[in-house]
DNA sequence: AGGAGTTGTTAGAGCGCTCTATTGATGTAG
DNA sequence: CTACATCAATAGAGCGCTCTAACAACTCCT
């Protein structure tokens, strides 16, 4: 920057106010020092920067997987909105695990980055309690209470309901779940599942085989599900990308679907709209979601906020060719 | 960091020490600095370290695109690899758009990360040599010839001819191409198609549809083949993202794969082994790139090589349910 | 003409850390 | 008992920037 400065014939200072496009600059010195910096190649310190600053103009982003397309939509709704604002993101994976999250975070707060945004977090409450009063904090896909950071997500209980219901509608009883184990919004998934059964009378039939967001999940789910006990008529598998490993499995088992088993996923990711797919799902709106998520962590940024918001978005069924009216054949018989 | 020290009854200086691991430190100091951090809550800030370090440990990585699960499943490579040697990640996502990912790199640029790897990068040549006397660069899943930076890659080259072999050897001779435009790795894919076509003699049949590394873009490419000329046997899409597309395309259309056209994608993605897609596909060893890249950036790194390497793999076809033997109906009969 | 404002520029302190050189304190050999 | 290492700890400069306060140089108003 001093060299900038000598050889655009002015002030380290002087300098420093056109890097930050400040408006108190006269067309004469911007222009004298634009050019010295093109020509030297310059290239300012973020990092100096923020030292004298306090500030980054970024983002920090917690992915919890990045092998789930559903990540990769949020993040496309976040960046926009981030970028409008002028906020850089910056992205970092959970790997779907507790300590690689953790890891994650850390680097933002050593970082410094001006806040943070977790994408369906594993975090307990307490910790999320603690991340929020050393950052600015959004997080995504779940739903909490807390009063120092906002959340952002649909109601995860009320699509398990809709899933249940449509299930139910055509006819299913045998209806079992595969849940998400610590996933964002699993247990409200599993929750929402288990009042719908209630509500429907079809409390003796429910069951729940644990799991977690991933495909490999789905397959093992379904195998746990063949292995013991009546095989149900219909599945409702924690999301989209374990929906892939059930159908998969199911279909290498010699079942069809919906004819022998129906199935519903969650998230609606584009994955689950392909034809060879045409999964039934509930629908997030990601896009929005991460747009929201973005704009209420500007919000705190730019201090316009003081008190937490919460918001819930309803969410919407979305019928494919996965799920169908209960077949009357039996397992044995299609075996 | 000076709380922290008066709290400990030791200098400044020797928190730092103690914060960076130094060995020439007593145990009982360590152990009383760590116990006044931790009760401070204090946490380094990792712009200041730099300022006066010079180093982060810290590697950004640009994934041209986060919708594309090739990308996650390299990603887990370098993580792996960087974690091993002592660095962390940090990712920016190129959104598959030139500016975006010239952004996503300047991001890195200002943090000043010690390196950076660039994943299926869209720049030219010339702004990858300018890019590597900036920083250190490793280019991942493109090829080039520069003695400034580092490649590990595939031979796409190769790997498109092993599916024109592979189509020709099921006696398919209108063989398209939908190729990834600005992708990379697009240009050697349609280069090693057009000469493997020749090769087999069937330069007539060449035809090739303007494409680029999207679902929608083999969406876009079937319409195309259907609407002009004759319909091909035979699909190579540039790679399985569009190959989805495609497949989805087609089934919409009334078309069987693999009887009434075959399809073969590139980069066996989980999603190509999808029992659903069960897509024929040329696989790239992602999770091995991926460490190959990191490890060749921390050779960098430590300053324990100066010329560049340029690693090529070689790829391999597997063969799932999208390649069939050429049909002896024409497509006017099929509909 | 003199005070008040406005605009463009600058000096210099300070952000939170590392790093070099230095100082004591302790041990070890001549 | 002195000379020389070795080890633990520290003072103080410096990394590249921003920010406050101050300063010229104008313009405007009474």
């Amino acid at each position: 920057m001093e060299d900038v400065a000598s050889r655009a014939g002015v002030s380290r200072a002087l300098v420093s106010l056109v890097m930050r496009d400040s408006p108190r600059v006269s067309e004469h010195s911007r222009a004298a020092v634009l050019e010295a910096a093109e020509e030297l190649g310059y290239r300012r310190n973020l990092m100096a920067h923020h030292l004298a600053s306090h500030r980054t103009m970024t983002i920090g982003l917690v992915l919890n997987d990045l092998h789930n397309p559903f990540f990769a939509e949020m993040t496309d709704g976040i960046h926009e909105a981030a970028l409008k604002a002028g906020y850089r993101i910056v992205i970092n994976t959970g790997l779907r695990d507790l300590a690689s999250e953790k890891a994650a975070i850390d680097t933002f707060l050593e970082f410094r980055t001006d806040g943070v945004i977790l994408v369906g977090t594993e975090l307990s409450e307490a910790e999320l309690e603690s991340l929020a009063s050393e950052t600015n904090l959004v997080v995504a896909a779940r739903v909490t209470a807390s009063d120092s950071y906002d959340t952002v997500s649909i109601d995860d209980r009320l699509g398990a309901q809709m899933i249940v219901d449509h299930l139910a509608d055509l006819g299913h009883c045998r209806i079992a779940h595969i849940d998400g184990g610590p996933g964002a919004g699993a247990r409200k998934r599993r929750k929402g599942y288990k009042a719908a059964m209630e509500q429907r009378g079809l409390s003796e039939h429910v069951r729940i085989v644990a799991g977690e967001y991933s495909e490999h999940a789905g397959t093992v789910g379904v195998d746990k599900l063949l292995s013991d006990g009546e095989m149900p008529t219909a599945i409702f598998a924690a999301n989209d990308l374990m929906a892939t490993g059930v159908l998969n499995r199911l279909q290498f088992e010699g079942l069809n679907v919906p004819e022998d088993v129906s199935l519903v996923g969650f998230d609606n990711t584009a994955m689950a709209a392909l034809h060879q797919m045409s999964l039934t799902t509930v629908d997030q709106p990601c896009e929005l979601l991460g747009k929201l998520a973005a704009r209420y962590l500007i919000e705190r940024l730019e201090e316009e906020r003081e008190e937490a918001v919460h918001h819930l978005l309803v969410p919407s069924l979305v019928c494919r060719s996965t799920s169908g009216p209960v077949s009357s054949r039996t397992l044995d018989e299609i075996r």
